[in-house]
DNA sequence: ATCAGTATTTGGAACGTTCCAATTCTGTCA
DNA sequence: TGACAGAATTGGAACGTTCCAAATACTGAT
């Protein structure tokens, strides 16, 4: 039934001509004359010949296998799917394919799965680190040549190159709106402080309350699981507070859904008793009563400068470890108190194409 | 700088054994004696050794390269995110590793990225096919006895096998539903009338309107993109119907936002002046105003039975066409003006596991 | 010490491709 | 006709692994 793999060789019998030829017009060659380049290819096509990547891999000595390993940490949440979109436009378009990987934020899985990867061969590699990574479980893989890209969260220790959003400006931003808004008391809820992440969001809102001449108060800063469960713990040590806060920032859209719905429970209309802003722009986010005031990141465009970067090391040959932070925007809609007059569910919304700029 | 790879021959020269010893050590053979293994195994992490699976493939004859290629139409949608999740589970634990791609609908994307896995020599594909996929695209895969298996969308001349939601009894319960709540006149909306899920929908919709004793009236069926934008366009030309209808069953969830949008905007509040049905239980709709009632068809699920069924058929060898139909659930939510009382935003919602019968 | 029998180990010979150096073909020009 | 340059083609020899048959090392019994 199965016939025998059709090779090279075949196919140099066939055509009469010999082995290297057909490689030669394998590769696109221009040594090779036209008519015997049509022959092969008509051949080729008759005997259903399929390319074995692994055997041209092998001699080339680790080259090129145009193989792009993507690694998430948790293909369920949109935001990685849509980075995972970004980046296969990019690879795509420049001829590798994508090989992604969900660690679900097991860190064995994503030490398997990368041990995997480079054993098929991949010539770059694109990775969203699952919590508590270490920095050094990508060392082997700088030291071996193949460049590495760290997207969202950050490897403080690592030298990879690595892509994230402007955390700092977002909350700063986010701060600044609720400022103005007059809120006086305005609370940094959820997030766990182990990451660099909520390291750089937490420092935004300091740098915006204090700017807003608010102060930074400790008491306010609330930290939980970046979840909605942890969303609605933290509001609850909030509203306990003696001098309650009447807004608050969250570690993420998660917490912020929590948020509300911790207010619900407590009888206080998110957006109207009391102000919330998430981070992100998850899908819901626009959907969900009262849509979500949040700060947009834009995943497909980190996942599509993410591969950019990453093909011009493979290209370069050489990783010169890079770092760039893109920029992100405040989408104001109604769960801040301030969008109550918009419709909200108009279609496509504000969510609009991200200004490609990069910051220091 | 970038030192010559690291082959087995290294490793056997430092363990002072031969490389055919290492191979045995590789492979876990039992072959080989304890004391020896321990210092291969040493060895090879000293001296930071890979294994080269292109190599290891080579030389096996196209027989287990242990990779399962994945494709999906349209990775953004969470409800495919969800489907690449449960195949990652059952092909992670079986020791495979998943390489998925998506094709965005385009057909001629599927075509390089199927190539694409041929030619990196997948053991077996998943694949929910991008619209108006050619029934013999997938001949040359299951001629060269890789085992493929479509999902979500069937392609009804192929000789692969399928997994595919029960969309008919899907139907048959949505419309069942709504005439249990009083409604006479019942709009199937969206969808585009090529494709056999729109076959196996349509087909549920004509059985519970007759069952129903309503009788099945044509211009009632009103076909449109399968997209938010659809649905708005095909509740406008409902309502224009000189017998208005007052109910809809949608081709999917996406149809039936738009059919909220829609009526909103001619200001009938959907789940009040007019009840809505979706299709497919995405994410968004637990969240939604008013929270969608929808059939759920858990992605998650046909995931892991798509990629249990494929490994069976890898490790049988013989690839025998099989059909499976896996079970849907109407999930009652706010929509269709019947859970008008329910929170909806509860925490996790009804959305809970699936039974996992198969029906023939 | 020898022998059978088992437990381990081991040199090639593949696998399907690319690369290199070398060869054979085309004309062209003297 | 012979020489010569290019163009086109071609045989090996790799690449890093696994498989096979065969060799060697042990074990206990004679």
């Amino acid at each position: 039934m199965t016939k025998a793999r059709v090779t090279v060789i075949d196919i140099a019998k066939a055509a009469g001509v010999s082995k290297s030829t057909v490689s030669l017009v394998l590769q696109g060659s221009s040594l090779v004359n036209e008519a015997t380049r049509a022959k092969v290819n008509t051949v080729m096509r008759d005997l259903g010949y399929v390319y074995n990547r692994g055997a041209a891999n092998l001699r080339q000595a680790g080259a090129k296998s145009r193989i792009i390993g993507v690694v998430v940490n948790d293909l369920t949440n949109s935001f990685f799917a849509e980075l995972a979109v970004g980046v296969d436009m990019v690879v795509q378009s420049a001829g590798f394919v994508q090989f992604l990987s969900n660690t679900g934020e097991s860190i064995d899985r994503q030490r398997e799965v990368v041990a995997s990867m480079r054993e098929h061969g991949i010539s770059g590699l694109i990775v969203s680190p699952a919590r508590a990574t270490d920095a050094a479980d990508f060392k082997p893989l700088v030291a071996a040549g193949i460049p590495v890209v760290v997207v969202v969260r950050n490897l403080p220790g690592a030298k990879v190159s690595s892509i994230v959003s402007d955390n700092r400006a977002g909350m700063v931003s986010a701060v600044k709106h609720l400022a103005g808004l007059g809120h006086k008391r305005i609370a940094f809820l959820g997030g766990f402080p182990d990451t660099a992440v909520f390291d750089d969001r937490l420092a935004g809102y300091r740098n915006g309350v204090e700017a807003a001449g608010l102060g930074y108060h400790e008491e306010l800063v609330i930290s939980s699981a970046p979840s909605r469960a942890g969303g609605v713990e933290a509001i609850g040590k909030a509203i306990a507070l003696g001098l309650r806060p009447t807004a608050a920032v969250c570690f993420n859209d998660a917490v912020a859904f929590g948020v509300c719905d911790g207010l619900r429970s407590r009888r206080l209309e998110p957006g109207v008793d009391f102000a919330v802003v998430g981070f992100d722009d998850v899908i819901e986010a626009q959907a969900a009563v009262p849509a979500l005031t949040t700060v947009s990141v834009d995943p497909q465009g980190i996942g599509r400068r993410g591969a950019q970067m990453l093909l011009k090391q493979i290209n370069a040959g050489k990783a010169e470890a890079e770092t760039m932070t893109t920029a992100v925007r405040l989408v104001v809609r109604e769960s801040c108190g301030a969008g109550k007059t918009a419709p909200a569910r108009a279609g496509k919304s504000v969510k609009s194409k991200q200004d490609a700029e990069e910051c220091p």
